[in-house]
DNA sequence: TTGATTGCAAACAATTTGCAATACT
DNA sequence: AGTATTGCAAATTGTTTGCAATCAA
């Protein structure tokens, strides 16, 4: 994997957002305003290598109809975020929580849960 | 709203189905195999009205790209479900649990609740 | 120099839309 | 009759791909 101009840029944006899920049109406007380009092919062949590697999450967001990504923070396979819908601020849920209630779902439904990955809408402290 | 063949149809294999989600194309296939007909853009138009009216509910698969449409029943916009990886069986989680789990998450983290609607994957007692 | 990476434009796939023909009440 | 609905084909949108030119090692 050689190191590019573009991937480069390309992650500096992704750490500047890590709180934020950015869209690949999002993160070609970034691009924009730091007077830097990358063509759309290059970003998205990027973003899914990324992806395939875990050092980003996918998440298809269901309002604006695209895939939207965000820095890897440890295990993102079994995940659950909470999103606000003004701000677009995701948090992101502590496995202890999460583990718990899943497992006590998954003992009553009979169910060997694998993974997950699901976005729960809302409004943040801020917003609300 | 007047009511037409195909749309009789397609709410007749969306009641067929109720325990799965369906794609437009699976829709169509079974179309195929009553030996009725209907053109996508009817199907799409159709199941975007009962998306409208909460009808059914309108969920992305991830692993597939598309939308899969499936018969609400009950309240469909706070909702969790089990999503067999195998067979493709949906469980839809009890309200309580739920509920209650999301009460204790949103105190945490000062997060009011609006909607969810969220898959989590993995393998149903038949086929694990 | 060699193989990875890029940018472009064309290809794709799912979904949406304009419009004239048709079906419902 | 008058409006909603349909089917077709074209348009749209997000994403992917083929390929020649370019870049990193």
């Amino acid at each position: 994997m050689y190191s590019t101009k573009q991937k480069s840029i390309i992650m500096e944006i992704l750490k500047e957002n890590k709180e934020r899920l950015l869209s690949p049109d999002e993160i070609l406007d970034i691009l924009k305003l730091k007077d830097e380009s990358c063509s759309k092919a290059t970003l998205y062949r990027f973003l899914d290598n990324l992806a395939l590697t875990k050092e980003v999450r996918k998440c298809y967001n269901q309002d604006t109809n695209r895939f939207e990504y965000q820095l890897a923070m440890g295990d993102c396979s079994r995940h659950l975020h909470l999103k606000c819908k003004k701000c677009g601020l995701v948090i992101h849920l502590d496995c202890h929580d999460t583990e718990e209630f899943l497992h006590h779902i998954s003992e009553e439904h009979g169910f060997l849960i694998d993974n997950y990955e699901s976005t729960i809408y809302g409004l943040c402290p801020k917003c609300r």
